[in-house]
DNA sequence: TTAGGGTTAG
């Protein structure tokens, strides 16, 4: 290339199209040899240039040559290191402008306070921003913006709004950090609303804004909503780029809507690692567990290396079915490719936690040495699950010092306390919460309460404590109260809650099922009935009772009644076995958990094939003797086969763990972790 | 016009 007879002119546009640094380094070389180095525009434009192709060390010292250096060169260098993700640097770079006193514009505000927004550095850019007002910036649109987004992103929106709400000017850019931001921070709902306000000012959503609302419609489970952004998106041909058709399937997925967001998802031309994650964090979200680990592999099958976001899923997956084995491969992968980060620790202590391994989940958790608040929930509700309220309580003590505890981890307190039986505590706790951490209490602590008072006995306490609720009390607390009646056999309260229940006309077949056992335990015949014929007449059936155990890396599910299965005769004959040296220790069978009107010794047998038992029968037949067994279960464990898998534990001297629905009975020699209270 | 808002996860 000859440049001997460019003038500065002309060498602007030359350098905007520069690729290489080695080409721009000719060009600079030219500029010295021909005097046209003191043009400053040019060296503005010869440090952007250096910048665009990463070469900030040229740029660098190129800018520490300038003797007079204006605000353009400035903007150059500090744009350079924003746009190559060195937020550090920018801030120093910016501080040095201060120092030096230099006058930035409007370029200079919006880098800096880019950089604090990634930083998470509210102190900084609270300081910046008063720059920004003492030098008259405060109603550039761009500035503004960045601010906007420096509180959004810093969790402080009432802020952002404040001045939002000031701001002459508003545009596109504007209204999208806000309704985003709203997005971020749990309100979707806000959001919408915003989204409303902007169409009546006249303005039109973009993409990105479509991109803001199809979360929203996840946050706040509005299909409605989202499929009518899907409608809008499509009328106004907005560009269907990848990350476009990403957030299409992410929002169909977190709606349940698993069909068309799988059908979007296959005919997506060229798919990156984020659609794989999206539609795999999808079915793991939905409880398909299997089809979040088969489309692990299947990404995998096609040379996508998963990203972090897909392991989290897989590990979700892998609590949820409780495979250890995966989950320790996946902990393997994890732990030689990928940088362990807390989100991702996170999510391993819940896996070995939800697998059975309380210790190794407690192992891993020791080792973060910083840990934020979903970590503290998340080793507290671990705790709470498996039995340990005291171990709980005590985390809780210890968090309390370091991190403010929010809804979440009171409602994992709770619930650790209920299932320990730890009533005083209970008691104290909620009121801690409502008194002093002023945490309203949602429907969620209330039922984890009435649980705890309901479960201990105390069936009058907890339906005041109902009746006692601001909002109207939902499905979740009369359950809670009426499993606790069903279990202390107080039928005047139980059918209280049982009425209440059928009033607020449940959805979830399992709910009335449970109205159903409920009646015919407390005998009352007719109502068990009109309930049965009510589940029957809606169309709905009873969820079947299945348990799982893995053997061998498989997992072999069982349905009650399971007569299909190869082994079935090995199982029943080794179940009959230890029935009878049951016997012999002292076993009777516990027929009031056969909830219905039959003879005696129809219920001792349908006892016999609880699916539970299947399983456990199936481990013990398939694995090597001493071998812990894992059985998970998707209702809830009946109180006979909760009796007899103590006595199996002491037979065949193993340790059986099975996690129900709602919490973890690890058996060892005759004893449940639980003290037999559930 | 060199600058501001955007996809998956515990």
């Amino acid at each position: 290339m000859r440049l001997k007879n460019l003038s500065p002119h002309e060498l602007k546009p030359l350098l905007l199209g520069c690729k290489h640094s080695a080409l721009i380094s000719q060009i600079h070389a030219f500029m010295v040899s021909s005097g046209l180095f003191s043009h400053g525009n040019t060296i503005a434009q010869l440090i952007s240039s250096y910048g665009k192709v990463g070469d900030l060390e040229s740029a660098h010292k190129l800018f520490d040559k300038i003797p007079l250096r204006r605000v353009d060169s400035w903007n150059a260098i500090i744009i350079a290191y924003s746009n190559n993700e060195f937020p550090v640097e920018v801030v120093n770079i910016y501080n040095q402008m201060v120092l030096e006193r230099v006058k930035p514009d409007s370029s200079t505000f919006t880098v800096a306070l880019k950089a604090c927004t990634i930083l998470q550095d509210l102190e900084k850019g609270e300081e910046i921003w008063k720059k920004v007002v003492e030098f008259g910036y405060e109603n550039d649109v761009f500035v503004g913006s960045s601010v906007l987004n420096l509180y959004a992103k810093c969790g402080k929106m009432d802020k952002a709004e404040a001045i939002f709400e000031k701001m002459q000017r508003r545009d596109i850019v504007c209204w999208t950090t806000m309704i985003t931001g709203f997005v971020h921070s749990g309100k979707g709902r806000e959001a919408v609303d915003l989204y409303q306000r902007m169409q009546r000012e006249g303005m039109v959503g973009d993409s990105v804004v479509m991109l803001g609302l199809m979360q929203a419609s996840a946050n706040i489970a509005d299909i409605k909503l989202g499929s009518s952004v899907h409608g809008h998106i499509i009328r106004r041909a907005l560009p269907m780029d990848v990350n476009m058709l990403t957030s299409l399937v992410d929002m169909y997925a977190k709606n349940g809507q698993l069909e068309i967001a799988t059908r979007i998802f296959r005919e997506i031309p060229c798919r990156n690692t984020v659609t794989w994650s999206a539609l795999i964090s999808g079915y793991a979200q939905n409880g398909f567990a299997v089809n979040a680990l088969e489309l692990l592999i299947e990404m995998q099958l096609l040379g996508f290396t998963p990203d972090v976001a897909a392991l989290i899923s897989a590990l979700l997956a892998c609590s949820d079915i409780g495979s250890l084995r995966l989950g320790r491969s996946i902990h393997g992968y994890v732990a030689r490719k990928v940088i362990m980060d807390q989100v991702l620790s996170t999510a391993l202590i819940d896996m070995y936690a939800k697998c059975g391994l309380i210790y190794c989940a407690r192992a891993l958790y020791d080792r973060i040495s910083f840990k934020d608040l979903i970590c503290w929930n998340t080793i507290i509700a671990c705790y709470g699950i498996h039995g340990h309220g005291r171990e709980a309580l005590s985390l809780f003590q210890q968090m309390k010092n370091k991190i403010e505890p929010d809804h979440a981890t009171f409602a994992a307190l709770l619930s650790a306390l209920s299932h320990s039986g730890l009533v005083e505590e209970g008691r104290h706790w909620f009121d801690v919460m409502v008194n002093e951490y002023k945490i309203k209490p949602s429907e969620k602590h209330y039922a984890c309460s009435v649980d705890l008072l309901a479960r201990a006995g105390e069936v009058e306490e907890a339906k005041d404590l109902i009746i006692s609720m601001e909002t109207k009390p939902g499905l979740a607390v009369w359950v809670a109260l009426l499993s606790g009646c069903h279990k202390h056999k107080k039928f005047s309260v139980g059918e209280l809650a049982a009425n209440r229940i059928l009033e607020l006309i449940p959805e979830n077949t399992g709910t009335l099922v449970l109205v159903a056992n409920f009646f015919a335990a407390a005998k009352m015949w007719d109502k068990a009935a009109a309930v049965r014929k009510l589940l029957k007449k809606t169309g709905m059936t009873k969820v079947p009772g299945y348990s799982a155990v893995e053997v061998n890396g498989r997992l072999h599910a069982f349905l009650m009644d399971d007569t299909s299965h190869p082994q079935y005769e090995q199982i029943m004959g080794l179940l009959g076995n230890m029935e009878n040296e049951m016997k012999a220790m002292g076993y009777v069978p516990k027929t009031d958990f056969v909830l219905q009107n039959l003879e005696e010794d129809v219920k001792v047998k349908m006892l016999c094939n609880h699916s539970e038992r299947l399983a456990i029968a199936f481990g013990l037949l398939n694995t090597a003797p001493g071998t812990r067994l894992l059985i998970t279960k998707n209702l809830r464990v009946c109180g006979d086969c909760h009796e007899v898998t103590k006595f199996i534990s002491v037979i065949v001297k193993r340790e059986i763990i099975v996690r129900d629905v709602k919490r973890f009975h690890h058996f060892k020699d005759g004893i449940c972790s639980c003290g037999d209270y559930w």
